[in-house]
DNA sequence: ACTGTTCTTGGGAGCGCTCCCAAAACGGGG
DNA sequence: CCCCGTTTTGGGAGCGCTCCCAAGAACAGT
C-alpha cells in the first residue's frame, strides 16, 4: 500500500494542504515546516499520485502521437522512428508524456482511434500525415481534440517540410549538373506532398526551357519494389537523370539500374528525398533532399504544447528542405572529387 | 464542459450507479433501463472519464515502453521502430495503452527515468535491453515496478532471441558452403547477446575441427563506420567469409570490401544478423539471421500483461532465430541460382 | 394473500489530490 | 498592551467515477 499525502501530513504534524504546498513548491510555507514535511516524505517514501492529481487539476500533461496504418505501411520504418525521436525529445523537454498509438491493422483503425482519442488521458495529439479523407482526421475534428498534423492537412495546424522547395532543389541540382532529360518517380499522386514535390520538379524544368513530359513521370508508391518497377517503366524513355521522391524507392531504383547494367551516377544520375539513414548506406550513397524528420517531430509537439498552453503564434510551420550531396548525382566526380 | 455520468443519470432518471452498470455492461440492469441510459448517453455525448475511473479502480491500463539512450545510439532506428510495432500491436490487442519513453540524452536519463517511472500512470514497463549496469535497471528494481526486459537481464523477466543459436546458424551455414577461414565482426564485447553470438560462432568452428582464431575476430560497435573499420582490420588475415553481428555493420562491411576491390559473395561471403529492412535493400541483399524484432516486442508486452494480470507461466522467453538466405553468402549462385 | 428469495436500483463513501476560504499566528507601530 | 495588516496553516468540498450495502420491487410457491 503506497503512502499517501495524508500519511505524510500525519507524520509531519501538518495538514494535507501544507504537504501539497510543499510538494508543489508553493511560497507560503515556513522554512521549518517545509523541512519537516520533506523529512516525512523521505521517511515513508511518498510519491505523488499522478492520477489523483490529474483528476483534481483536470490536467494530465499527456499527449498522443498517432501513427496510422497508412503511414507504417507506405513510409519506411525509418521515418516514424526518427519522427518519434524528435517528438519524444520535445515531450521530455516540456515535462509531458507521450502515449504512442501505432496502428497496423487497417480494419480496426477506427475502433482503435476511438479508444485512443476518447480515453481522457490525452490532452492533444500529433498525427503523422494521413492520406486524404482519412477517417482519423474526421474523428479528431469531431472530438475537437487539439491536433497537430505532420504534413499539410486542411483545417488543422501542421508542420511540414517545404515539399515544393525540395522538389525544386533536387531538380535544380540535376539541371545545374548539365542533365536535361530528367525523369521523376513519385509516391501516390493523390497525396498533397507528392503533388507539391512534383510541382517543384515541373516548375524548374519549365523555367529552364526544358519542358515537362508526362512520359518521364512514374508512380512508385514509396516502396522499394515500387521504385524498381517505376524505374523499369522509365528506362525505355532514356532519361539521363532521375529525381526519386523517397530513399526507399531509390534503393529499388538502384537495383533496377544494376539489373539493366547501368551504373549510378556514370550512366544515370539520381537524387532522392528524405535523407533517411538508408541514404548513406546504399552504394553509391544517395544525394538526397533532407527531410528534417526529427525536427518535424520536435516542432509538431512544440506546436501542440503551445496550443494546449494557450500561447500565440502561427499554427502552420513549413521547414526548409536542404540538399545533401553525396555520390549518386555525380557532382563529386565532376568537381574533381572534392567535398 | 464535458458531460458527466451524473448528468446522464439525471437525464435518464436513474442513479449514477445504474449508469455505471450500463457503461460497464453489468448484467443486473433491466432492458428498458439500459436502453434509456444509452439514449441519454448518446443525446449528451457522454464519454467515460478515464482519469476518474483510474482513481476509483486503482488501474490505468497503461504500460510504459522505455528505450534508453544506449539503445537509440547503438542500434539502428530500425530496431526499435519494429520493436515498437510489435509492442503496440500487443498493447492494442489487450486494450491497454503505451507510454513511450525514448531517451537520447545520456546526461538526463536518470532524471527522466524518475519522471516516467514515478508518475503513477504506468502499471509496468517493457525496457529495451540496456548495457550491463544501466542505472535504469537498478531504478526499476528499487521501485518494484513490474518490468520485462527485451534482451536477457539478471533478475528480470525477459524475452530474447536465441543469440547463441543464431550465431551457430550463421556460422554453420558458411561452413556448409565450404568456407573454412571464417571471420566475425561483433558488437561491444561486454554485451551478453554479443558474447552469446560469439560463443555460437566459436563452438561451430571447433566442432568442425576448424579452430577458433582471435585474429579473425573484430569488434565493430554495431555502427556502419564500425563495421567498415572492423572489416578493414580483418582483411590482412585473408578471411574467405565473415559473420557480422548486425545488418548496419554489414552495410559498412560491404563498403569496405568494395573499396578494397573485393566482390560479395564472389571473393568473400557474408552472413549478418537482424534481418532489418535494410538487409534486403543492400546490394547484394544480405543473408542474415532473422531476429524477430516485431515478435520480440509483441511477446515482451504479452509477458508484462500476463504478469500484471497475475497469470502463471514462465518469466523467460527465448525465441528461435532463423536464417534468411539471400545473395551475400553465395548459396544461391552455388546452387544454380534457384530460390 | 402472504412469505421468502432473487433481481434491480439507489446513494453514501472513498479513491488521492487540489484549491478556496477562513482561522490562527506573527510582527510592527502607536 | 492593543490593534491592524500580513503571513502561515487547516479543513471542507469537489474533481468523476466505482463499489458496497441496503432498500424496494418482482416473482414464485404455498
Amino acid at each position: 500500500m503506497k503512502p499517501t499525502l495524508e500519511e505524510v501530513a500525519r507524520l509531519a504534524g501538518v495538514s494535507r494542504s501544507t504537504v501539497s504546498r510543499v510538494i508543489n513548491e508553493h511560497p507560503s510555507v515556513s522554512p521549518e515546516t517545509r523541512q519537516r514535511v520533506w523529512k516525512a516524505i523521505q521517511e515513508i517514501g511518498y510519491r505523488p499520485h499522478s492520477v489523483a492529481r490529474s483528476l483534481a487539476t483536470k490536467r494530465t500533461r499527456i499527449i498522443g502521437v498517432i501513427i496510422p496504418e497508412a503511414i507504417t505501411k507506405i513510409f519506411s520504418d525509418q521515418f516514424f522512428a526518427i519522427l518519434l525521436q524528435g517528438a519524444a525529445q520535445a515531450t521530455n523537454a516540456r515535462g509531458y508524456q507521450l502515449i504512442l498509438s501505432l496502428f497496423d491493422d487497417p480494419k480496426r483503425q477506427e475502433e482503435l482511434y476511438a479508444k485512443v482519442l476518447k480515453n481522457g488521458y490525452v490532452e492533444g495529439a500529433v498525427v503523422a500525415s494521413a492520406p486524404p479523407n482519412d477517417p482519423l482526421l474526421r474523428a479528431l475534428k469531431e472530438d475537437r481534440l487539439p491536433t497537430v498534423s505532420v504534413g499539410k492537412q486542411q483545417g488543422l495546424p501542421y508542420v511540414d517540410v517545404d515539399n515544393y522547395g525540395g522538389g525544386r532543389l533536387a531538380t535544380e541540382h540535376l539541371v545545374q549538373l548539365g542533365y536535361r532529360r530528367i525523369a521523376t518517380i513519385t509516391g501516390p499522386r493523390d497525396h498533397v506532398h507528392v503533388q507539391e514535390r512534383l510541382a517543384g520538379y515541373r516548375d524548374v524544368l519549365v523555367e529552364h526551357g526544358i519542358g515537362f513530359e508526362e512520359e518521364l513521370v512514374a508512380e512508385g508508391g514509396f516502396t522499394e519494389a515500387g521504385g524498381m518497377a517505376a524505374m523499369q517503366r522509365l528506362l525505355p524513355n532514356r532519361p539521363e537523370a532521375v529525381f526519386v521522391q523517397g530513399d526507399t524507392m531509390a534503393a529499388g531504383v538502384l537495383r533496377a539500374l544494376r539489373a539493366a547494367g547501368l551504373r549510378v551516377p556514370d550512366d544515370i544520375a539520381l537524387v532522392s528525398f528524405d535523407d533517411a539513414p538508408l541514404a548513406s548506406l546504399l552504394d553509391p550513397p544517395l544525394t538526397t533532399v533532407r527531410q528534417p524528420i526529427r525536427l518535424l517531430g520536435f516542432m509538431a509537439v512544440e506546436l501542440l504544447l503551445n496550443i494546449l498552453e494557450g500561447a500565440g503564434g502561427s499554427h502552420e510551420l513549413v521547414l526548409p528542405a536542404e540538399l545533401v550531396v553525396r555520390g549518386s548525382c555525380g557532382a563529386i566526380r565532376q568537381n574533381g572529387g572534392g567535398r
